[in-house]
Order: C-alpha cells, then structure tokens, then sequence
DNA sequence: TCGGTTGCTGCAAAGGTTTGCAGCGAAATA
DNA sequence: TATTTCGCTGCAAACCTTTGCAGCAACCGA
C-alpha cells in the first residue's frame, strides 16, 4: 500500500535509479527532472524504506541508547541531550530500559545490533570482558565507565566524592558513613575508593553500607542502619538514596542536618523539592549524553560497516578511542550542618545550620569541556 | 564482517532456506540437521539480520512509543509497563520524546513509520485531523486521548477530577481555580470540563488559569495569580504542577493547606516525598502502557502489512477498534485541608489538618479492567 | 507392484533501495 | 572537423532474508 520508489519513478517516467539520486544526492540529477520527482514523490505520499536502505547501506541512522532504569531521574536529561544531538545530526534514539539487570543488558545489545549503527551503554553492570564482547559486534560508547580500548564518557565522581568529603570533615565531622550502589557499578567503586581516601585522610573513621539498590526506598531501608553506625554523615550514591535515607531517618527520629548531615551526588531536579534541600554532587549528564553521541558518531562516520563502498577500510585498524571525563560540582544547600558537639542530638544543634549557597561558580556547571585523556 | 545466512549454510553444508528454516519454523528441519546449523550458526556467531527479515515479512517486532517529555515522571511507568509488555511477545519499544512539540511529533511518527510495526502515540498534542491522517501511515494506538475510530486508551480523570471537586466541596472551599495544561491536551480538556460541572453543582466559584507548561516550573510561575485570585483551593493539571505551585506560594507567603489547599493529577512516586505530602489523583499509568501494547500487537497480528502471505486481507476492512477507559482514584494526604473560616488565614486552621489516608480500597488501582466501550 | 503420503530439502523469486559502470547527447577543446 | 569532457540518466548487481512450490527418497497400505 505504501508508495515505493518503483511508483515514484513510474509516475513520473524516470529510472528508480533518477529517483534514488534525487533524495539521497540531489547535485547528480537535472533540476528539472528533480522538480518533477519530487513533485510525484509528493503527491503519492513516498518515503524512502529506511529498512531497504540500511540493507544496502550499512547504516540504519539510528542509535540504541540502553539505560539501567528510566524511572531514574538521573536519566532523563541524558536522554534528552542524546536525542537533541543526535537529531541535529539526522539520526534517532531508540531508548532500552534494562531494569538494572545485567542480562536484560546483554540481550538488549543483542535485538538493536542489527538495526542501530551504535549503541550508548549507559551506567552498564555486566561484566568488562563482557562489553568487550559486544562491542565486537556493534560500535559501542560506554558513559559512566571506564573500559579499556573503548570509548568512554563518564564524570568526575571521584572528585565530586572528595569535595563532599572535605565539606563534611570541614563541618567537623568525623565518622562518615557511605550508602554505596549497585553491584557491578563502576560509578559505586570509584566513589568508595575516593571517599575513602578522602575520610582516612581527614583522620575520620569510614565505614561502608552496601551494595544497595539504588533507589529511594533503597535508602530508606538504611536509616536503622545508618543511626546504629553513629555515623554524624552520610555520603550517598545518589541523590535518590539520600531522599529516601532522609525520609527513613525522620520515621525513626533522626533529624536532617541537625542529627545527621546527608549528601547526595546527581543533583537531580528533586533535590531542590524536598525539605530539607539536598547538598549534592552534581553531575552533567546532558553534556554526557551530548557527549557520547557525537563520539559514537564520530567514529562512525570513519569506519562505515556497510558492505559497498567500504573504502578499503581493514577491519583490524584501531580507530583512535578517546576516554573523555566531565567535571563535577559540589552543591551545598540544607541537608548538611556542622557535626553534633560530640555526644549526639546537641541540642543548639540548629543555630549552626547554614544558609542556602554554593561552593563554587555562580551557575549549573558547563562542564562539556571537562579534561580529556585521549589515547 | 558479521556472518551472513549464507556463511552459515556454506558451514553446515545446507541451503540457506534450511537454515532459515531453522530459526523461523524449527519443526520442518531435521532433528540432526537443526543441529548441526544451530552448531555452525552459534560457532560463527550468527544472528539473523532484522531488517533484511524486516523487508520481507513487512514485521518489524518493533514498536515506537512517542512521549511528551520524558522527564516528567509521569511518563516511566508506562514506558516500562509498556516494554514488558512488549518484550513478554518478543517485541522492543522504541522511545522518542517531542518535548511537547507537535512538529516534532509529527516528525517522529514519519520517522518510526518505515521501522516499526505500530506507534504508541502518548498524550499527543497535535490536532484530531493529523493523527487521523497519520493513522493511514502506520497502524497507531493512541493514549490519553480519544480520537473517534481509532484505538485509544484513556483514563478517566473526569472522574477524578470530579471527586477531587467534591473533596474539596466537603472541606467547605467555595472559591476554586484549575491550573490547565498545555495547549492541545485532550486530558486538560477534560479536567477542565468535569471539574467545571462539579464545581458549580456545588456552587462554588470556578475559574481557569491558563494553558500552562505541566512542569514544576509551570505552577511555580502562577503561584501569585493564585494569590490575587483569593481561591482557596486548586486543582492542578498534574502533580509536577501543584508541587511547583505549593513551592511558589511557599515562597509568597501563603501556606499548603492552611491557606491554599491544593490537588494534583497522577500521583507520581514524588507526591509522597514533598512536604506537604500530596492530595491527588492517581491515574493507573502502568495499566495503560500494558494495555496500550495489546490493543496494538492484537489486531497487528490480525492484518499483516506484509507485501506476501497477506492471507487475502483486502486493505480496507474495517479493524476493530476499541477504546478502554481506565479508573482513576482519590488520594487524600496533607495538602489539603478545611477552608479557612471566611477571611483568609484563619490562625487555627492547622486544627483541622487531616492525617494522611485514603479514600478507597486498600492498594494501588488495578485499573487493567476498566469500563470497556467497544465499537 | 503401485499409487499415495510423509518428511525433509533445494530452488528461485521477491522485498525496496543504493551505486559502480556504461551510454548518450551536447558542449568545449584542439 | 575530430576528439575530449561533462552532465545526466539507465542498467543491473547487490544487500540478507523468507517462503510457495517442486523434487526426492522412504515408507505405508492395498
């Protein structure tokens, strides 16, 4: 029922291949033909197949975008940012939720293999032997990871981690406690290992609660955890655990910052919502997502896998991988105050609590220009 | 590079339409033989290319979900509900959000059009006659919007809309304002509507602010329309809008719900973590992406857009389209209240402060089967 | 012994597009 | 005028798979 090319080119008494031309290269064919093409192709309501097309081609101009839980907030902006670059650059984003399953990860590069030219593997948890498995099937980008010899987005979460550190140590704290996240994380890892550096060096005793989903009702199942740890701070893997920790630890009396100072990192849009307003590492994940678009298509354009017309590009030849880390920033708003006197519950507690204000920087960071570890 | 049908078949010393065969209707191939091609199919690492299967069949196993704004958190359960869906029937959901663009949904449509078996068309903004016209390109079912002949899943916030109405008619509010929503939803029509017919049944005063953006910066932006409209009770479009909203007037000085009471729209996981927490209307989105996904798979299967083996389906035989409308419910929390006395800010309004409860059943709507109209 | 099943496999067309190559007329060059 | 160049168009192969049909051997019942 749909109009091929074949109805196209009858209607208006042309070779198919007069009207192949005449979408896919235009400056090949006599404008006045092209008028009449187009006016046909028009008038039946012609699209090219983009299926037929990617057969020959080799490029199906779309992009998989697999994300470990699309209900997390942290994600939208990500996507949203993906989807904007790549259409500028006249590609879609089919988007794949993998409910934090490292097998559904694993089928999900699988089903879109054939029918996307790359894949953005987003906060993936499967093993690195096993993303460099796939990424021989398919060009991949990993954001949130380090992988060697692929390309790689991710954020300065260690840094941001140390600065939420060095706050609450400046605050007076010193025995902190980490909410880590999800097994096979490797956001989680490099969390701990910078903030455990950070605390020991503050001389603060550290202790480490996980790994945990990483969710709201994940850190509201902590707050027994967390008030019998006596820890007088809280670092969290993310905003939404730190939400959740902070409702769990007012259903059993702890008070948020005067009991117990919370960070989150991610600076999702909520933060600014709850009471308190969370102190927060955030991250930029739009210019991720900006990001790892416009190096999965980078090197797309480079290397096409099409079958034709390859230009004699041998299939062993390293294309170059850059591994790009964004910068992150320390948000201080309300959830954090300086440490109880030294038994807990002071009771003046509340005079210290701080106004609302911020680290550094008078805006979101802009971080699309983070340092860049080419290799 | 990526094996081909053909390696496979070279491999196992068969014909190709044996491996085929194979894969796609294992039961007419030899035990031994089947064996001996999934070995080699397995050894060579061959998964059969979806889109040249794609051009054959005219099945893609593809559906596209188009989305308003996939940052609203309205939105990722019915995303999820809807790939489970899918992915129980061997199918994958393609998202794409428009930022409540018609343009850009108008675009998406085109683009899945050729790629995707079906289009789950959400909460559109775009007029009746296109997605009429689009509907012709590409078999659509559409959600939260009725549109006559075509499949549709909705939900029934006229109903909703009305108990949150008389809710608040039996706190005593007498002077209520609706915040729309954006220009072009069939779900603010609605509201706006059934809340209007409620409200003057009631007697009470009824005006309209609006179209807005349905974000959370949408209510803030109207919190002193509010204040000059001396209501003292608000209906919001949807939950980002009231939470904006309380947060806007907040900041003017007026207080949720001693002043102000205030009802959302969804009940989206955020309305249980502000403070207040909020009244709402819980609408069952999951319920509406499974169903959605089996009203479109349904009559998929039926009629076959497939160029062969269309087992004489004439093209013009009516398909059976339905339209499901599922149940909403009222939740009562803590933004809402008694109206103050007569002059505003009665000092002992908090008296009248309701603990949080329901108004009925014990657990979440189970909405899938909702009042069926059938055509 | 023969006609008819049954179970499996091969053949070849079809699906919609792209693209290297060749052809052709006209214009430019020698 | 002969020859090359140029601009445009047609030809046909190729991409990878599915599937109706035909062929073939073995087996069954009569």
């Amino acid at each position: 029922m749909p109009a091929t090319i074949r109805d196209v080119a009858r209607a208006s008494g042309v070779h198919i291949s007069t009207v192949s031309r005449t979408f896919s290269a235009p400056h090949l064919v006599n404008p006045e033909t092209r008028g009449r093409v187009l006016a046909c192709a028009e008038e039946l309501g012609y699209r090219p197949n983009r299926a037929a097309r990617a057969l020959i081609t080799g490029r199906t101009h779309n992009i998989g975008l697999i994300i470990a839980d699309i209900a997390n907030p942290f994600f939208p902006p990500l996507i949203k940012a993906a989807e904007s670059q790549a259409r500028q650059r006249d590609y879609h984003v089919f988007v794949a939720d993998t409910n934090e399953d490292p097998i559904a990860e694993e089928e999900l590069v699988h089903a879109l293999a054939k029918q996307v030219d790359g894949v953005l593997l987003c906060s993936p948890r499967m093993s690195n032997s096993m993303i460099e498995q796939l990424s021989r099937e398919v060009p991949l980008v990993v954001i949130n990871r380090q992988v060697a010899g692929l390309p790689c987005v991710t954020m300065d979460v260690g840094q941001g981690a140390r600065s939420a550190i060095e706050h609450l140590l400046g605050l007076g704290h010193r025995r902190i406690a980490l909410l880590s996240g999800p097994r096979g994380s490797w956001t989680s890892r490099e969390i701990r290992r910078a903030a455990g550096v950070a605390a020991r060096a503050g001389g603060a005793e550290f202790t480490v609660l996980g790994p945990n989903q990483p969710t709201e009702t994940g850190g509201a199942a902590l707050a027994e955890q967390v008030r019998r740890s006596e820890a007088t701070a809280v670092l969290a893997y993310n905003d939404l655990m730190a939400i959740g920790l902070i409702e769990g630890l007012d259903a059993v009396g702890v008070r948020v910052p005067q009991d117990v100072s919370v960070v989150g990192i991610d600076d999702i849009a909520l933060s600014r919502l709850t009471r308190p307003k969370l102190t927060t590492v955030a991250t930029p994940n739009a210019a991720a997502g900006r990001t790892a678009v416009d190096m999965l298509l980078q090197h797309d354009t480079v290397a096409a896998r099409g079958s034709r017309g390859g230009r004699g590009v041998t299939s062993d030849d390293r294309r170059t991988t850059a591994q790009v880390m964004l910068q992150t920033e320390l948000v201080i708003r309300d959830s954090t105050a300086a440490a109880p006197a030294d038994g807990r519950n002071r009771p003046d507690a509340e005079l210290v609590t701080p106004g609302p204000h911020r680290l550094a920087g008078p805006g979101r960071p802009t971080a699309a220009t983070g340092g860049v570890v080419a290799s």
